[in-house]
Parts: C-alpha cells; sequence; structure tokens
DNA sequence: AAAAACGTTAAAAAATAATTTAACAAAATT
DNA sequence: AATTTTGTTAAATTATTTTTTAACGTTTTT
C-alpha cells in the first residue's frame, strides 16, 4: 500500500524528467548536437551531485568510451564542467544548469568564431577583389561583378561586427539591459 | 596577352569567391547544417540571377535530386527564396543575401522552436511534479528532489520566456536599437 | 613491486546519413 | 494526343558518423 503510492511518485517524477530530457536533446539536436550528447547533458541536468564516467555509464547505457568522449565534446562548449571533490579519484563532472550561461556558452563561442573566421576570408577577398578592380584593361563585366562582390561583402563584414557586438553584450550581461529575465514564477499567479 | 590577364582576373575573383563560399559553408556546418547544402547556400549568395535547379547541379557537380531537397531545406530555415520570373517555366531559387535576415530566420525560427518545445514539456513535467508535492507519506528525499526540479525548471521556463522575448527583438527589428548596426565600411577610412 | 582502477586512444563494427540512379507524376510543348 | 520537360519520390548505394571492443599508459592501492 505505502509502497504503491511511493511507486507511483516515483514514476511520476521519472517521467516529468524524461519529458524535459527527451526535449532538451531534440532542441540541442537542432543545433547540431547528436542526439546521445544532447541526451547525456539533459541527463546531468537533473543531478545535483556531480557525474563519474561510470554514472554517466549507467544512466545511458553506453560504453566508458563514448561517455568520455561525449563529456569532452560538452566541455568543449563549456556546458559541463569537471569538477574536484576530495575523496573520489574518479574525473567528476557537472552540467552547466544556469541557461543563461549555457546560452552564452553555446552561441556565444560559436557567434565568436564564425566572425572570426569569416572576418578573415572577406578581407582576404575584398583585397584580391580590388586587385581586379585596379587592372586596367578588364572586361567591363568582370569588373561590375568584382564591384557587386565588394559591396555585399563589405555589408557581410558590418554583419560580423556586428556579431562581435552582441557577442561582447552576452558575455558581458549587458543584454540583460536590454532584454531583462523576468521571473514568470506561476507561484506569485496562485495568491 | 590582353587574355592572360583577362584570365589572371578571372582567376582572382574565383578564388576571393571561393575563399567567402568555403568559410560560409564551414560556418553554417557549426550548426549543423550539413556541408553540402552549406555549399549550396555559400554558392547563391554570390548569384545575383535566381538559379534553377540545374544551374546548382552544374555549379555543384551534384545530382538533380540532391540539389532539389538541398534547397527545400534551405527553404524550410527562410533562408532562400522562390521567386519567379516569366519566361522559363523552371523553378527559380534566390538565396537572402542580408545576413541580419539570414540571422533572424536562422536562430530567430529555431529559438521560437526551442522555446515552445521546451515551455510544453517544463510545464507537464511541472505539473507532474506539483502532483508528487500534493502526495502525502511519500518519502522525504523524492519530495525533496521533487522539489529541486521544480526549482530548478522553474528558472528554465524563465530562460525559455526570455528567449521568445529575444525572438521577437530580432523579428521586429527592436534589437537593433540596442546594438546598432554600425557601417564600418573601410572605403571612408581610405579618405 | 604487483595488481587494480581509471581514462584515453585505436581499430573494428554498427548505425545513420547523404547521394545517386531509376521510376514516376504533373505540366508544358509540339 | 503524343512527347518532352520538370521536379519529386523511392530504392539502392556510398560515405560518414557513431559506438563498441580491445589495447594501452598512468596513477593509485595493496
Amino acid at each position: 500500500m505505502e509502497d504503491e503510492k511511493q511507486q507511483k511518485a516515483e514514476e511520476l517524477l521519472e517521467d516529468a524528467e524524461r519529458l524535459v530530457i527527451d526535449s532538451i536533446a531534440e532542441t540541442m539536436d537542432l543545433y547540431g548536437v547528436t542526439p546521445s550528447i544532447g541526451r547525456l547533458y539533459a541527463t546531468m541536468y537533473f543531478k545535483h551531485d556531480p557525474l563519474t564516467l561510470d554514472d554517466m555509464k549507467n544512466d545511458l547505457g553506453m560504453s566508458k568510451p563514448s561517455m568520455s568522449t561525449a563529456v569532452r565534446k560538452l566541455q568543449d562548449i563549456n556546458i559541463v564542467k569537471k569538477v574536484w571533490r576530495r575523496g573520489s579519484r574518479k574525473d567528476l563532472f557537472m552540467a552547466e544548469k544556469n541557461f543563461f550561461q549555457y546560452f552564452s556558452h553555446f552561441f556565444g563561442d560559436k557567434w565568436e568564431r564564425e566572425a572570426k573566421l569569416n572576418l578573415s576570408s572577406i578581407n582576404d577577398a575584398i583585397e584580391k577583389l580590388q586587385e581586379v578592380l585596379n587592372m586596367e584593361e578588364i572586361d567591363v563585366e568582370m569588373k561590375r561583378r568584382a564591384e557587386q562582390d565588394i559591396q555585399q561583402l563589405t555589408e557581410y563584414r558590418n554583419y560580423c561586427h556586428w556579431l562581435e557586438r552582441l557577442v561582447e553584450s552576452v558575455e558581458s550581461g549587458e543584454i540583460f539591459e536590454f532584454l531583462p529575465i523576468e521571473d514568470t514564477d506561476s507561484k506569485r499567479d496562485e495568491s
């Protein structure tokens, strides 16, 4: 009787967590994070103590090397950190649970890389195109195309610089002055 | 002699475009767009007239069905549009070249989906967890866990709502009041 | 010092995803 | 009306990625 209730509660709790785990994983998949890695993060999101590779292995039912590489990728995008606790000699990992931090790392880091990568190629390209424009006796049509490309790339460059400033404002937290974090906690509505 | 110059110019121009095409494709790959689809978009970015499937086929050296599905995916993320021109009865496609529009569609649409998807599961989950809390004679440890989960999910919900507002401000253009698009055109520096 | 535990790398296997060829349906042309 | 053109779907193939098992080196424990 008591046990039945206990079991019902456990089921509810696990259903609840699974529901969110699935949708977090699906979301991450949307941005190119593989389902397993997404599920690993999502699973860790509900753990309140740091996890070992063996914990992950058991939770996801996968091999240890898989967990090793998966957790490294999560570390690469800065949404999982290695933590230290005296006692266990196993590596311990903890998920970033603040989604604003998550956002900042996941998108901020990628935007930064995107801007850098593209600015470099845009500038190289514009240089080459300028060279074409500076050449004499060149086909008019080709010059027109070079000019058009330069025009377009200049706009693209503006976008990259904008991205850089977006990253700044996300990483500094400045963006939250413009778009404040509102507490829509339903508890207050219930009163 | 003349031809040599002409060829040199053409080479420069093509190198310039290829440089940017590669980095756009690499960038898109960063967010889970497959290399071929990324390269298709990047190629279209440099075309000033709409393209047919056969054009794409020739440009990328791929089959027509591949182009058909690739271009549909680009349409799905709203960065390529079908256009109509009298005369040709083939379908014609044009890439979105304004990267601010690109950004808005690529991230805005995904964030919107992300928020919706997760809000739905978060609310369902919180409901289940509340149910656990309302049950009597339940293991203290389990109630604690349910409470902790609710707390965490409430914060997650705040993030999702923030995302929704971010999408709004990106799609309305409001964000550019906070982060203005600056023209960093180097021509002005040359003066 | 030997044995066990731990995490990673390497190679092999399995699973997915991308791509093509072939077949098809709809529309336009002759 | 028959033929061609066009875009898509389906099936088959190829390529890529993910996952595992096996092997390895390091560190810790005994």
